[in-house]
DNA sequence: GTTAGCACTCCAGGTGCAAGAGTGCTAATA
DNA sequence: TATTAGCACTCTTGCACCTGGAGTGCTAAC
């Protein structure tokens, strides 16, 4: 019991000089840094039996000790304190959080840019495409054989898709497009957008315009988009400031996956609510080795949206999640105010 | 002048091999790659002269020449060989445009992915927020205190501004703000839009609606916005492919430039029109310490945007040129057919 | 169970050396 | 006069080797 009570003092103290210096931790560092008085030799025991039971490990021979993958993930959920953050930490946020501007999409950039600044990690935002209900829908002719088909959601989110097609659209056809647009879909919100309203919406058409029936394709995918979600990335460049990413080629798969927004996607669905930390080390796509990343629910509108953050593994794991906790606290409060219905 | 014709050539050589290989070439390589037939130690004479006049440099006594700043300017502004595209490049080319997806704002964005993929280097476009004439402006409410505007230019463009207030905003007056902005906008193009046009809407606003006076300050900074340019970066992880750019700390500048859009647009509109080459080497800003930029005017509806590469100073310079000719031409054709009026 | 002591291992950094690449210079040549 | 062959010289690169220091594991004693 005494003895178990040690051994995880040793190892906390290994995780947060770790992550302090990047370097392996010996065993009379341990013994500086822990509040027993037990001499090098009975840390250096304990450090053996964690290694046996694979928390810690060493590099080589003669190294300290390297918290693997289990260590840090014990450390996470058991070990580690809960970091308070400091009137000045939480002044810094408000600060950051009142420059946001205020059209969602915007809120989404520039949200990911305070983010990553904070924590000095990258981060990545999941948005619903279109936030709370869909409020209007237009089409208007923008060439000669070109409709453009606009959307906006309460949130004052916008999207428009340009549908290319045989026919040559007028002001008047036009018109009568929104107009089914608008009738069927004004006012619904995204998850309640179905199969079935689409076909509803095409029988419409159908009878009229018909001749706008072969654009039902980009229609359709116009909603899917619609119903979907958007993906922004900021401070892709700080994993920079961490020597075991310093090598180019230990952080280009790592930028190449940030570029492609439909597998960070699904990455950062994976744990959609609450407040997660995922320590990938080797474990998980080749792309995040060496990689944690810590998710968090934010309310955006009607529908949820996603903030996720990737750093190295010894990370700060105390400190970011306090401040993702304000901050997402924080932000979800100025949304709701904002969008209050 | 034979002399002269020799030396020129000499001076090819070694841009082209140091451009393929990135190591100081030598004597021996020169000779063997020259049509001309001279000994090593001709060359060598050749080489100091070169170096005499500025246009090469050896990074160490007994290692081969590299091409300075004014070697390589010489080299594509006087001896670079144009190069012609295969049927299979072209081909490429026109398959990956073929994919482009057609909204104004998705164009500029896929564009910058291709060039990027094409030339293997860094993509920047700087487009014009609005292309075409303004042809639809909506106010909404989008909550309590919130007042929506959106505009829609003639290539789909929409833009979005959230105006905070202290008033309640209802659809009537809304819709009254509607009318005046669409009066006073729609149909012209933002070159068209002066202070002037502005304060007849004020007066309106004043007349119709003035409850909403208090959002001229957010009307006039959207109008300002829909002016302005977009900025859209690409493979921004290309230039890690350079062993010149391996080290992280050499391409953190680079990379944290790429994210200043303000700073992006200033250097990209310095040559606005034509293709242009820029050799910044260890002039200019230190962010784009060996950096070379090409610059591209591109037809984008109305007004032109930009398009800008940036690679390595030893960069294969014909071939990317003869790629962004012939993309840029393609492009063009295809939008100003897609927004033909 | 804890500790002091010691032999052992491994890394990082420095030194010395040889091979190789490339140069500049000089003297001979066409 | 321009070109060339030849040679001494310089500098880098890679390799082997050594040394000091950090840190360990083990053993025997407390």
């Amino acid at each position: 019991m005494e003895l178990e009570d040690r051994k995880k003092k040793v190892l906390s103290v290994v995780v947060e000089e770790f992550i302090k210096t990047g370097e392996p931790v010996g065993s009379k560092a341990v013994m500086d840094k822990i509040n027993v008085s037990v001499s090098s030799a009975t840390i250096r025991n304990d450090m053996a039996l964690l290694e046996d039971m694979g928390l810690l490990y060493q590099p080589h021979t003669s190294a300290g000790r390297v918290p693997s993958v289990e260590g840090y993930k014990l450390f996470v959920s058991k070990l580690m304190k809960t970091y308070e953050l400091s009137k000045k930490e939480k002044n810094q946020i408000d600060v950051l959080l009142a420059k946001v501007s205020k059209t969602t999409t915007a809120i989404t950039k520039d949200t990911v840019e305070i983010i990553s600044q904070l924590t000095g990690c990258t981060a990545v935002a999941v948005a619903p495409a279109s936030g709370g209900s869909l409020q209007m829908f237009e089409a208007f002719v923008a060439g000669k054989h070109l409709l453009a088909v606009l959307a906006v959601s309460a949130t004052g989110v916008t999207k428009t898709k340009i549908c290319v097609t045989d026919i040559e659209p007028n002001s008047e056809n036009a018109m009568i497009l929104s107009k089914i647009l608008s009738k069927t879909f004004s006012g619904r919100s995204v998850t309640q957008i179905s199969d079935e309203l689409i076909n509803i919406a095409k029988a419409e058409i159908e009878k009229s315009c018909p001749e706008f029936i072969s654009l039902m394709p980009f229609i359709k995918e116009f909603i899917n988009e619609l119903c979907g979600y958007d993906v922004y990335v900021g401070g892709e460049e700080k994993l920079f400031d961490y020597p075991e990413f310093s090598n180019a080629s230990k952080i280009q798969p790592f930028l190449s996956l940030l570029s492609r927004h439909d597998d960070i996607l699904k990455i950062a669905q994976k744990n959609p609510s609450g407040i997660e930390v995922d320590i990938l080390g080797d474990q998980g796509l080749t792309e995040l080795k060496n990689v944690s990343m810590i998710t968090s629910g934010m309310y955006m509108g009607s529908d949820n949206g996603i903030m996720c953050v990737f750093g190295p593994t010894r990370l700060d794991y105390a400190k970011v999640l306090a401040k993702m906790n304000y901050f997402t606290e924080q932000m979800s409060k100025i949304i709701s105010e904002l969008y209050l219905e």
